[in-house]
DNA sequence: ACCTGAACACCGTTCAAGT
DNA sequence: ACCTGAACACCGTTCAAGT
């Protein structure tokens, strides 16, 4: 007896949308409940652990059913993520500041703060997993992330485009999600948050552009 | 007819080390045989492809064999990752240079080039594959590049111990190796080379950093 | 002490067949 | 149009049994 386990586990909208989807996907929306039992299954248990024949068995269909609607298991993955870039960058965009070294800072902060918010997630998002050549939808994503930076940068004083300054300052953010996620950081930090450490190398990082900024307007104007 | 496909392709030592450990391994080295077979694996196919039933066929032994010298396949790969911690140290440890501030970018560069030369094994170092709590052998070696930036920063003028200094630094390069490795550099830096968006970076965060040691010295003198 | 063979409980993917 | 069931070729891990 093999026991479906998590087959019973699921029953969302028990009041809503039942006109005939009730005890058969046959007209419900079967992709979303894919993706719905697939991104519990990461949250709680990482991309690793997310087969296409247990969400099928959440999903209450045969685990030959999810091809009707993704290539591979690794097609739904991917949806899975570019769900997630989208609501990183919400989170970016939502970050203003009225001082454009602050906003750097808050940028750091809600990356920092997305990744450990939602780690499997942004493991996902980011990690080897997902080959993303055969997703371009991804690298447009994340083109939009480096987008949000891009104006904080010049805002800072860059020169446009910035885009140089805009991947170095991804770097550090992105690394120091990693490094968070990866607990390299808490033993080292002392008892410092690992936001203050954000704020601290993001205030460096604003220095050295400044002093870049100075620099070359002095040499500009010199001449 | 299932066909060992690997199982003939690797023929390491032919002429040395056969005393009696020709066609059997009942006295060679298997460990050393099984990490072999699955870091040509990891090179040519990413750690997701390293099975332990094929690193077992390709060693000439049963499938079960391999549980005799590791735990797990979790375990096999985790040593395999041990032995690439080794490598980026050395690595590091050889960036010397008069200059601290050339230094600092010479070691960033050596990062990144080393995740770029093992694009699979750095990722095996650092992804989410490995449970990294379970091998504290990888947390030990993470540190001790850790302790190779700090060192190079405190040269730099950083105040000892310099460790909020040295993992935003290490964020720093770590950020752009995966950002390089995940092409999302290369189409963004126009035709600058990757190494070069590397010193750039490096260079702004050592201004930075200068910037914070003159005016940390500046107020401790005057008050 | 070290390895094998069979067994168990899984996978991803394909495909004919059902409704 | 959408889903099922059987099938194929794999996995990791365990364990009695062999030498």
């Amino acid at each position: 007896m093999p026991a479906p386990k998590t087959a019973a586990t699921r029953r969302p909208k028990p009041k809503t949308a039942r006109k005939q989807a009730a005890a058969s996907y046959h007209h419900g929306d079967l992709p979303a409940a894919l993706r719905g039992a697939a991104e519990s299954i990461l949250l709680a248990r990482g991309a690793a652990d997310v087969s296409l024949r247990e969400v099928a068995r959440a999903a209450g269909v045969s685990h030959a059913a999810p091809y009707r609607h993704f290539a591979s298991r690794e097609a739904l993955l991917a949806s899975l993520a570019a769900a997630g870039f989208e609501r990183l960058k919400a989170t970016l965009v939502a970050c203003a500041s009225r001082q454009p070294r602050e906003r750097l800072i808050r940028l750091g902060e809600a990356y920092v703060g997305f990744a450990i918010a939602e780690p499997a997630m942004f493991r996902l998002m980011f990690g080897p997993e997902l080959a993303k050549p055969a997703f371009p939808e991804l690298k447009a994503a994340a083109d939009q992330t480096l987008a949000v930076l891009r104006d904080a940068l010049v805002a800072l004083g860059a020169s446009p485009p910035a885009t140089g300054e805009a991947i170095s300052a991804w770097a550090l953010v992105h690394g120091l999600a990693e490094l968070i996620l990866d607990d390299r950081i808490e033993e080292h930090a002392g008892s410092e948050a690992p936001m203050l450490t954000v704020r601290r190398a993001v205030e460096i990082f604003a220095d050295g552009l400044a002093a870049r900024v100075t620099r070359d307007a002095g040499k500009s104007s010199k001449r």
